[in-house]
DNA sequence: CGCTGTCGTTGACAACGATCAATGTCCGCT
DNA sequence: AGCGGACATTGATCGTTGTCAACGACAGCG
């Protein structure tokens, strides 16, 4: 695993010396505070001189694309909190293969607390901003706030809950409805810009890493996505921004009315 | 949803009247131990006189083919662990189609802690023995055991992997291999039989549910359950058992070696 | 006992997606 | 600027799966 003091890390990603150690923590839980993200639920739980002294310990990371954050087998030493950009929980098989099982956007949270090594590699998708926390001290915060712990706890079941529910939208349905599925899951998770008064959604991975994670063919995506332009759906700004003209189509193309809550 | 002390349910499912109320915290308890499932390391990380008051308060339960524990939306009075049998969690479309989106067989839990409504319908694929829990009693039990507490989390933590890792699993493979997995998914999971020395796996599904499970149509399982018997992976000895002749070649058939740990 | 509905299976066909191949574009590199 | 490589796209073909239909086995029921 490389490490973010790691000076080889440096120098291949890009990361900055990180002068922003130095930030003060109001500065930090502002930045934190973009969203209602589990983050900001705990630091709002805690007593102020613990938030203090837990960001305190934070660092900001800015990482590059395709960085390694955590190797898959290996045990984190930190526990970070996406600000910006896209990660993916990358499962890398033994033949070399990769796939992805899922992403990361601002307000999520990764890091395997209370146990073993991380199942999966964390890789940056796009340039991102880290908000970086010593594990150990993160435990420890959780193991004496059980208020804390719990909502803790609570995340991780809507986290199932979540997995489960992207399972019943990938498996079994046609291409386009996966596509669209995709899209519009995105574009609730993540912030996005409006042009005129339509959303153009940007979506981070190159055809192949979609690819993998839709159980699909870069082939069968770029086809899909000139399906939905076709039908009036959405607009191919560039393959990785699409302009969605008619929100409800979307919905609908992505099969039933079924949608995914946040998470 | 209909709670197991509703008479219309007892009528319906066959409930008994649970002269088991009464049978001593010792005797749940070895019925309990017979894996090493989350509730037995629960009972193991608490006082014994905490054990003893939680099982205590638990009570046996026989329900039939095809009741529902939990409605989807309903607050869960209680919290289940599976005895015997196997549970499925349903996720219900609005059309009326209904998807299965996760099983339970013995030593899982379910019921929503700390928590919403249930976001599934639990219902029963086969007959099954539950031990039930009060709900508030059990989270009082985990509010006041940090140590017990940890260890659900972790447990949730393991629940996530889990279904990312099945998630991974179904998409995007071809149909023998998902029932491949599939299969042999299920008899790490299960106790199963073993006649002269080959496992019987039984599988408690329809083919129509099976094939809600694994994305596919009815006859295209069939297809690859007949697949797999004349490659001499398996025997189908009826549509839900099937004689495992040669265990590596069914590993193999799941695609790559790829293999699941258990959750 | 025969009727009816459900379930698993099989066959024929069509639709969908994977695969193979070719093209154009963009980007980094020298 | 010129080159090579990665990426997105498009077309053609083939394999797999969904769809439609029919059949036998079986259970529940009048």
């Amino acid at each position: 695993m490389v490490r973010f003091s790691d000076p080889r890390f440096a120098r291949k990603s890009g990361v900055q010396d990180m002068p922003e150690q130095m930030t003060t923590a109001r500065a930090l839980k502002a930045a934190v505070s973009h969203g209602n993200g589990l983050l900001e639920k705990l630091l709002d739980a805690l007593h102020p001189d613990v938030t203090e002294r837990l960001l305190s310990q934070a660092t900001l990371h800015d990482v590059a694309v395709g960085d390694t954050l955590i190797e898959r087998g290996a045990r984190s030493e930190d526990v970070g909190y996406v600000l910006d950009g896209t990660l993916a929980m990358v499962q890398v098989l033994e033949d070399g293969k990769k796939h992805i099982v899922g992403l990361l956007v601002p307000t999520d949270i990764y890091g395997r607390l209370f146990d073993g090594p991380s199942n999966y590699r964390i890789e940056a998708l796009s340039a991102a901003r880290i908000l970086s926390f010593p594990r150990a001290f993160f435990e420890q915060v959780l193991r004496d706030n059980p208020e804390a712990e719990r909502l803790f706890l609570v995340h991780l079941l809507d986290e199932v809950d979540a997995a489960r529910e992207w399972l019943l939208l990938i498996s079994g349905r046609r291409a386009v409805n996966r596509v669209a599925s995709f899209l519009s899951i995105l574009q609730r998770r993540t912030r996005f810009k409006r042009t005129g008064d339509h959303a153009v959604v940007h979506v981070p991975l190159s055809r192949k890493d979609l690819a993998q994670y839709l159980g699909a063919r870069p082939e069968t995506l770029s086809r899909a996505f000139h399906e939905l332009e076709d039908m009036g759906v959405l607009r191919i700004v560039d393959p990785h921004h699409f302009r969605i003209i008619d929100e409800q189509a979307l919905i609908a193309a992505s099969g039933d009315d079924l949608t995914l809550q946040d998470g």
